[in-house]
DNA sequence: TTGTATGCGTTATCAT
DNA sequence: ATGATAACGCATACAA
């Protein structure tokens, strides 16, 4: 008695096509099978509607073609991005991704590894900020944007060029005074050396500079004050600001204007990620770009690179300016 | 000889705890085993670092806890917003996602569902395009936005309910003579239903309207010469219109000051979605606004739902209005 | 209650 | 070149 029809298997192909169980395996497989054989097991997978079992195979080859992506949302736009590149690069490469949103939680993002490693990935791609997560040792992890030790490679933009650029283009661009704004995690991490960068290009260009330095909790209300008290009769003593991330050189520029300043006539503004409206149009804001699809090739081809002599440490990723219409348009 | 230290399997801890293979099992599962053995077990289980192979138990139970998402790509922020809520809905259930970005490649989409299928996914949850995607009846499906047949509940918001709403608020701001534009896919879909409802709205409340409509393809000029074309000395004679989206919102209003017409002033617009800025903050724009998290959250319910006794065709959730700085403030 | 044995669908080894 | 068979790690029905 047959089994009622249920999902088909290799078996039922091989009784259907009255031949042996392995002999289906290598036609699947496409190894060498003679022709009729071939055409038999071809008809009797068209006819049945067969398709492989991959948790099957992954249990056999203890490989499951699939790397789990821990990020903290995807609504955030460089998230997102990161995500939707990092899917692409897995394609290429015939594999698939677990999306793990981790929402900023240390917990969840444990559990999101214990879980993924339960499900035996190739690999875990991980922007973390969790600083004593545990991942066995046996799954290979790339870390983005925040060193994890050394047996665990790390790829970033290159943050501190970043920042160095930013100084450059503000200088280029007429500035003489300018400020730095930084709110997140304090967490030792890459985009943390936008400051030490965006220092140095200062320096090296005899910009006066100074810095305000929000840990993540604060109140936005802080900026908000310290450019109050940088307008003496209206007027702003910065002719330039650098801000970490676009997220908040959008705030900051809302700010300046309800000040009355004008951007970017009275002040130019450059942030950092590279973030367009919708994903596709215009930049939010003149930017620094980080390379997403470049960080997402990067990050999947150490995962899957079979034998690589030794993992690099840390990666960095050229970035590029961006006009955005927040700085003049001398150099657009 | 013992294997060399491999991933632990059952059987190590079996081994190591010297208990037998199936008392590890009830241990791993919460099934009841005198404390003695289970105090044993647990003992192995924390020494060897012993995880769960959820390929194995998938295989045997011929369940894996997975479900795929088919959704364009995670970087226009509706999409990404949907993707992140229904991670969190999954992970509720304890279920992981397999995230498939299709970039609206019809072959895609039909390979993403072939490899999901073989991946033995519980359910996939998708957004496509394909008119004729072909889909297993084995595996359970559950579309967004647009009905892909009786037996394949779809799941949307109440897009005829938001175009009405959007009417009904632009009557109640004072306008009089009002414009729907729209461009995308000519397909049949939910959104689609935004254009009845918004000429319903404007029946019933008296409006002047005038609809331009564009297909995917076409340039967006088209609309810049339509808004043109309705100004005459320097006045546009709508003022109010409604888009398709908020993204279209969004450069309609870029291309409106463009034309020296002030929004809100002269003209009001919304758009539709709910889009804000950097995922979090402030809406792009007068916007009705997509119950994203709930339209997730009924997804997987209908998904996941064991014994559900007829699975609806068509689930529509209710909008909301919000203002967004391109309205009058009256309501707001 | 605990242990034993079988099978899930596949691949690979081994005879044939 | 093809067919039989064992093994992957786990859950479970059954025996002890």
């Amino acid at each position: 008695m047959k089994k009622t029809n249920s999902i088909p298997t290799m078996k039922d192909v091989a009784l259907e096509a009255g031949v042996a169980l392995g002999t289906v395996s290598k036609v699947v497989n496409g190894l060498p099978v003679g022709d009729s054989y071939r055409i038999r097991v071809e008809e009797a997978i068209r006819k049945l509607n067969y398709q492989v079992n991959s948790y099957a195979q992954g249990l056999k080859a203890n490989k499951t073609h699939t790397v789990a992506l821990l990020i903290p949302n995807t609504l955030e736009p460089f998230f997102a991005s990161l995500a939707y590149y990092i899917n692409l690069s897995l394609l290429k490469r015939k594999y698939r991704m677990l999306l793990c949103s981790t929402d900023y939680d240390s917990g969840l993002e444990q559990e999101y590894i214990t879980m993924a490693q339960q499900n035996k990935v190739d690999g875990i791609i991980g922007l973390t900020y969790n600083p004593n997560l545990i991942v066995e040792e046996t799954t290979p992890f790339i870390a983005i944007d925040r060193s994890m030790g050394p047996k665990i490679p790390c790829v970033a933009s290159d943050n501190f060029a970043g920042g160095q650029l930013a100084a450059e283009k503000l200088a280029d661009l007429g500035c003489k005074n300018v400020a730095f704004l930084r709110i997140g995690s304090s967490l030792t991490n890459e985009p943390n050396k936008r400051k030490a960068g965006f220092e140095n290009g200062c320096l090296a260009r005899g910009l006066n500079y100074e810095m305000k330095i929000l840990n993540d909790g604060a109140a936005f209300e802080e900026f908000e004050n310290f450019l109050s008290d940088h307008i003496h009769a209206g007027r702003l003593s910065f002719d330039g600001i650098f801000c970490v991330t676009d997220s908040l050189a959008y705030s900051i520029i809302k700010a300046l204007r309800r000040m009355n300043q004008r951007v970017p006539e009275d002040v130019q503004v450059i942030g950092f990620d590279g973030i367009r409206h919708f994903g596709n149009k215009d930049y939010v804001c003149s930017t620094i770009v980080q390379p997403a699809s470049e960080i997402a090739e990067m990050c999947v081809d150490l995962l899957l690179q079979e034998n690589m002599p030794a993992k690099p440490p840390l990666v960095c990723l050229p970035v590029t300016y961006a006009y955005g219409g927040t700085t003049s348009e001398l150099y657009k």
